[in-house]
DNA sequence: GATGAATGAGGCTTCATTCAT
DNA sequence: AATGAATGAAGCCTCATTCAT
């Protein structure tokens, strides 16, 4: 297993492809694309603009994407069907025992795994949920491969750790639900809401980690 | 004071105006636009619909909003002006000492007020989060308006209780980030992303409010 | 029952709507639709040329009509409902005995009667005739409201003079088929294909009617 | 002179090139064509769906017909050239006296023998039909090829069998037309309006051919 | 000869907005 | 205040055709 930068074996990233099968228009296309997706919103961009700032003839566009809708989607699934990938691990269990002692060392890795995905790709994320509830295809999509195993993986671990004493007894969905939205509620104000501002990323990650433990410690 | 139900006095909601001003054809172009801009957005809405579902003719809208811009201002900043309405009272320090003893006292009648409030206004404030990054008037206004009295003032109230011992000597900034992503994501799960599973709200947000209350307590 | 020009009263030509309830632009499209469509047919034709003929907005044509193809027929439906007019009439054995003694005098009745409703509408008929095999409503809706009331009416004449004694003994459907295509024919000849040429009417219907006579005649 | 299966020996028919020139795919184009062509029009088909339905390259297309228009003509024009194919025979008049005694033999060896034709070129008669009246070219050839080769040989035709007592005394063009629109009109029902419907040509043709000779037996 | 990516003009239609009634 | 016909710009997409491979 590669060892990946931040040190998480495991959680190997098969990239999101990085757009390897693409032609030069293509690529052109889908930059300029995710560009204007982010700044106007999908339903405010024209595909007029998007070639025109992809250099290339508004025809081209729909010689590779059939429609608007269809590089939207091409864009956005892959980003979406990798958001989870660090969680579709086969043996997860042994992959706790081995590797994570304890939920704080799981959710350390977990967090500065899923920020450099974010990270990577930001404006493609930000695209994602702005469209999410617009698109009943993303909605289900989203739900089926993201959502559910998401949840199931999550609620392995959090059982998992309750078991050995660490986590309070609460539900494990509640306990999942403190400890993403405490995740994401530092990547929405990292990224998203306050990206302009200076952050200490180690120190803030560090901060969150602690947080959500003695949130969810067994008293 | 009024007294209001959920035994919040000094939380008076100086309620959103119930478009009480409003014309009759007027408070249902609100209401189709409010429908069409949750269903598809704002730029996908077209003003023709809106004003078929409201049952008037095209130009009626315009006769009330210039433009289908001012419609979604017209209908998003009162509601936006009025989410952090707890916040803005005049004498804080006082309220504090007098109503809340403790962080969690505080934390649990914000989170009860806001969500009856959330409840209230759930369209618009979906309408709100999803159009503030492509408009440039609801950003300044939000972060004018809303995210600087919100910081400021629960600024003061972290320092209040730091002081008083009872929560972690971390950044102020940090410590508002955690409970607020905590009480946002509640609602988020609450009423966004999973309605429709049945949810023991009081017991949920009691979580919520232990879990920010853990995460945060001195050490 | 009003007197017709060609003397034949009870081929009363309830005249096709002469698009009195049409607005001043709707009846410009109308007239630059049919104009295009006879010149370059449906398909070739464009609304924006359409639009520009008649003097409106391209946009006018759509809110008049909501597709291009309605359009067409809003222009087609009205004259080729009106096609078999004289044969929609109550009690056709009735006037068959009072006004028509013979085949002859029938034939000739309607081949005027025709004349003048072809001659009237004849662009049209000619885009019915180019569109029909085109569109599955037209066809239906010929098949429906034309095609078999003509057949019907018609046969029951066939049968009628058969029984005279004046009408070979062939099968109905066959001598309906000779003496319209006769007549068609003719029509076909003096409006479609040598309309340039100098016809002298009168005589070229009394071959036709002659021919048809002679051609069906009991021996 | 060779035999043909209808028995009509001069009314060879020197075959529409079956194509024997064309490449493979140059055919399948062709076909795809025919059938495209037929279904929706020349205008409303798009080159893109004929290539797909051959199964060639959009570009194989422009390759072997410069222009879509090109690719219609090449279909059209051998058709109507030889749509008048019995006509052109150098010696009509020897032909007249040695194998048809009468305008009834003469009629029935046309009708037959074209019959076969349109038979196995219907589709692209068809075509011809819907697409003369907007293709100048088609148009002038179609009178300068056909049209007047047809009517002048008809008119020896019927010259002389007016001079043999055979015929009514009317103009011949009047006795041209009477003739054509009644086989025409039989062709018409028989293979266009009503081709599903079941036939009994032996007898049909027989009715037809004594109507027109009922319809113009000199009296 | 064959391909299919690329083009940009033009197709039909929808849009937000205006204005005479 | 309300209407809805009218606009023309712009939207998405398809078209016939070209050309480098």
């Amino acid at each position: 297993m590669k060892k990946t930068e931040d040190g998480t074996d495991w959680l190997f990233d098969e990239e999101v492809n990085e757009s390897g099968d693409l032609t030069e228009k293509q690529k052109r296309i889908v930059k300029a694309a995710v560009e204007m997706f982010q700044e106007k919103g999908f339903s405010a961009s024209s595909t007029s603009e998007i070639a025109r700032r992809a250099g290339v003839a508004e025809g081209t566009i729909f010689r590779h994407y059939r429609t608007k809708k269809d590089l939207l989607l091409a864009i956005v699934t892959p980003v979406m069907s990798h958001l989870v990938a660090p969680f579709i691990v086969k043996d997860l269990d042994k992959v706790l025992k081995t590797d994570y002692e304890h939920y704080e060392d799981f959710l350390r890795a977990i967090v500065k795994n899923r920020q450099t995905f974010i990270r990577k790709h930001l404006p493609i994320v930000k695209i994602l949920i702005q469209e999410i509830p617009f698109h009943e295809e993303l909605r289900t999509q989203f739900i089926e491969h993201v959502a559910k195993d998401l949840f199931d993986r999550f609620e392995k671990v959090i059982i998992h750790f309750q078991k050995k004493g660490e986590l309070i007894q609460i539900p494990p969905s509640s306990a999942i639900r403190l400890s993403i939205t405490a995740i994401l509620g530092f990547f929405l104000a990292r990224y998203i809401m306050v990206p302009e501002r200076e952050w200490d990323d180690e120190n803030e990650i560090e901060l969150t980690v602690q947080f959500i433990l003695n949130g969810l410690k067994a008293q």
